[in-house]
DNA sequence: CGAATGTCAGCACTACTGAAATCG
DNA sequence: CCGATTTCAGTATTGCTGACATTC
């Protein structure tokens, strides 16, 4: 690997060199931390990811029964149903059978959904903004670019899941 | 499954918002997998993160009490103690009070411990390469030129705690 | 005394498994 | 009967908080 970076990955100057040279360990500990300032970011106004990933999810493809909505947004069916239950409760969806196969549920999307959605994303984007200070757009575009190829690489094989 | 997905954007037009969006989800997707791929791999061989992390500050800081150690790999002190236990139970470290500090334990890596570490640092290894493999050489380095950079700004900021 | 250390109990979020009940 | 869907119960890992006794 081209050494051309002083790269420091934890906080504070201890880390083992061999965590360097690992890529899982490298994105893991950058998602990590971007995780958890998003995660804190969404906190504050009383959201988890999970919301965010059903919300998003809705919004982007329209309402969907729960098993449809459970692999868009890649929530685990058996946890979508409580994550939906608090959903309804702050009034952010609906949920309701569905007439044509009464063994589904429609789940849609209120008005104070479509307003939630476009405040966490608002969120969300501030805190990526925040995240990728140090990069210039070029070098947003290549890391875009470079995750990207990596990621279709991992959903083409069948490594997870 | 029908996936009969009408698509609605609908904040309309292509944004830069959207862009950003796509890309906190796509170091996240990533992330994930690249994650899951490790823990799986670790799991092959009775192993977790934490046990790695531990193992590997062992390695490259040698013996420590559990407050530095705990220091050193990023494991919660209280995360600790149950994770040393295990250590302790398949023989790859030692646990002993420190004579100069009667609150302290000295832990010290077994022989045993010494071929885990490197075990576990070629299965990691491999992983690493796995992931990586759509990519060449240079593009590695690119890419963790970049993550490193956004790494480090996140561990220089405090934006985490 | 105040501070550090190891330990334990417990919580929250994410991820995943298995099974029951209902319906097609 | 077989299969899909929703739901509930439970588990595991990681990350983190609070408390406690012991020792410095």
């Amino acid at each position: 690997m081209e050494d051309n970076a002083d790269l420091r990955f934890e906080r504070g100057d201890q880390t083992p060199e061999r965590f360097k040279r690992q890529f899982s360990r490298l994105v893991g500990m950058t998602a990590a931390q971007a995780r958890k300032v998003a995660g804190d970011a969404l906190d504050g106004v009383g959201a988890r990811r999970y919301h965010y990933m059903v919300l998003a999810s809705l919004a982007e493809f329209g309402p969907a029964s729960q098993a449809a909505l459970a692999d868009r947004s890649g929530v685990f069916r058996s946890d979508l149903v409580a994550v939906l239950n608090e959903l309804v409760a702050d009034g952010y969806i609906q949920r309701g059978p569905d007439p044509a196969d009464k063994r589904r549920n429609v789940i849609t999307m209120t008005e104070a959904g479509e307003r939630r959605v476009i405040e966490l994303d608002r969120i969300l984007d501030g805190v990526n903004e925040k995240v990728l200070a140090p990069l210039t757009k070029a070098e947003r575009g290549e890391l875009f670019s470079l995750l990207g190829r990596v990621n279709a690489h991992l959903a083409r094989e069948d490594f997870a899941r």
